[in-house]
RNA sequence: GGAGAGGUGUCCGAGUGGUCUAUGGUGCCGCUCUCGAAAAGCGGUGUUGCUUUCGGCAACCGUGGGUUCGAAUCCCACCCUCUCCGCCA
């Protein structure tokens, strides 16, 4: 959510950084509700500031006239109808409010699609083949460690099994990442629920926006997470941070369920696409001054677990028109995936500044006795399966059919191949 | 799911219709005293909105309604926590 008066005080500031994303807004409109608002409230105060002394002075009389009591009902009738004005004029400011994206950061390239999107590095050698190499799904079946039918049959099209080592693989990975994470790059692991309540999906950005790329349960009102970013960053909504106590690293692992309706007949093949899916996501609060540094290091402590596992990879910086909702500024992985003679996004690393926590209510107190302020917020996919599945699976296959297993998740898997 | 108890500021805890402008303690900050510290004493210490004469005004006692001239206090609904019972991984 963006400052309101932020919009009050620099509305083109807010119309330019909409056009970078090719949005418009309603920002007259916002802008025409906060006038009301304010008067509103304005006469609201002023009638109550009258009633509180009436009501005072009415306590100390012994005889209550009549004609004042008589007056001050009228005032409470006043007070309850601009009441109910106010929060009609802000549940619609608020709807309006909640649908505006994030700041673009300057440094984001301007751009419409993920052809304008810029290329910041490369690793690794893509893989030469002296064979044909093949797709997952053709490895995955040869080897019985995918069953993409008894997916279907169990829950629907966009299901798929793991079965055996190829089960054993994903949760290896999962072992893997969540250790060097907690290990050598300082964040606390944490195991969110994987359902939520409609205000925390408010706060994470999800809400009321993008309803319908989430699974809900009816009776209860609870929505099943499309990533761990939305228990996560709803971990401090409502707290007051102590001075010193921030930066929060956070790693999580949950699954994720997304309906996708949005991606229709794209990526049908395989399990680069699926309604539900691992991932273990890197989250952090910070103060606002480090964020542009922090997701540096962000992008980098995901990075080191394709450089681990050896797999080629480059990093994107996302155009205007191509970052998310939440986001100031966001960088892609991608991995080069043999087998489909693709680069397939593994992870996206994003900066929210103060976006989610202003709707989420998260703010520090720089210093003992100063005014809270929000913080920053920036989530980071470390890694996202089974898209590391299909990248180990497509560069470690082997002329016989087998996959190697890479060095680090030997001691995970219990074997040095797939067969 | 059933029965009971409870939800007040950093925390503990008082308050059952009107000087509540939320008692008291604790924590924290400052000052006095001290070589310094502790102790003691004194003062200050929440969040939000509106206004900007920088001084005010208003809201917030789990949440939302209601009653009343006036609600932390009375009424209704809901949420959460604890204890016991039932069920279950």
């Amino acid at each position: 959510m963006l400052s309101l008066q932020l919009i009050r005080q620099n509305p083109d500031l807010v119309r330019d950084s909409l056009a970078k994303r090719g949005e418009a807004a309603a920002l007259d409109e916002i802008l025409r509700l906060d006038e009301d608002r304010r008067r509103l409230i304005q006469e609201v105060e002023g009638l109550r500031a009258k009633r509180r002394q009436a009501s005072k002075d009415i306590g100390q009389m012994k005889d209550k006239p009549e004609a004042l009591l008589a007056e001050m009902r009228d005032t409470g009738g006043q007070i309850k109808s601009l009441d109910h004005e106010i929060s009609r004029n802000e549940e619609g400011l608020n709807d309006l409010l909640l649908r505006i994206p994030n700041l673009v950061h300057p440094s984001v390239p301007v751009g419409r699609d993920e052809s304008d999107n810029v290329m910041v590095r490369s690793w690794g050698e893509v893989r030469t083949f002296d064979f044909e190499p093949l797709p997952h799904w053709d490895i995955g079946t040869n080897l019985g460690i995918i069953d993409f039918e008894r997916g279907v049959k169990i829950s629907g099209s966009r299901f798929y099994v793991l079965r055996g080592l190829g089960a054993k693989l994903q949760r290896a990975l999962i072992a893997f990442m969540l250790d060097l994470h907690v290990s050598e790059h300082g964040y606390t692991e944490v195991y969110p629920p994987f359902m939520v309540k409609r205000e925390t999906m408010l706060g994470s950005g999800n809400l009321p926006k993008f309803a319908d790329n989430l699974y809900h349960d009816e009776e209860d009102d609870l929505w099943f997470v499309p990533t761990a970013e939305v228990p996560v960053t709803n971990l401090h909504r409502d707290e007051i941070l102590e001075p010193g106590s921030l930066p929060f690293y956070y790693v999580a692992y949950t699954a994720c369920f997304r309906r996708e309706s949005m991606s229709a007949g794209k990526d049908t093949r395989g399990i680069k696409r699926g309604h539900q899916f691992d991932k273990v996501e890197l989250y952090k609060f910070v103060e606002p001054h480090t964020s542009d540094d922090e997701l540096e290091i962000m992008v980098a402590d995901a990075e080191s677990v394709c450089q681990k596992l050896d797999l080629p990879y480059r990093v994107l910086q996302l155009c205007g028109g191509e970052l998310g909702f939440n986001a100031t500024k966001s960088y892609d992985i991608e991995m080069w995936v043999p087998g489909c003679a693709e680069w397939l996004e593994v992870s996206s690393c994003s900066n929210c500044i103060d976006f989610q926590a202003r709707r989420a209510n998260i703010r520090y107190r720089p210093q003992q006795g100063e005014k809270p302020q929000f913080v920053h917020t920036l989530n980071g996919s470390g890694l996202a399966l089974p898209r590391v599945v299909i990248a180990v699976l497509e560069n470690y296959q082997q002329p016989d059919g087998s996959v190697a297993v890479p060095e680090v998740l030997r001691s995970y898997m219990g074997t040095d191949v797939i067969r």
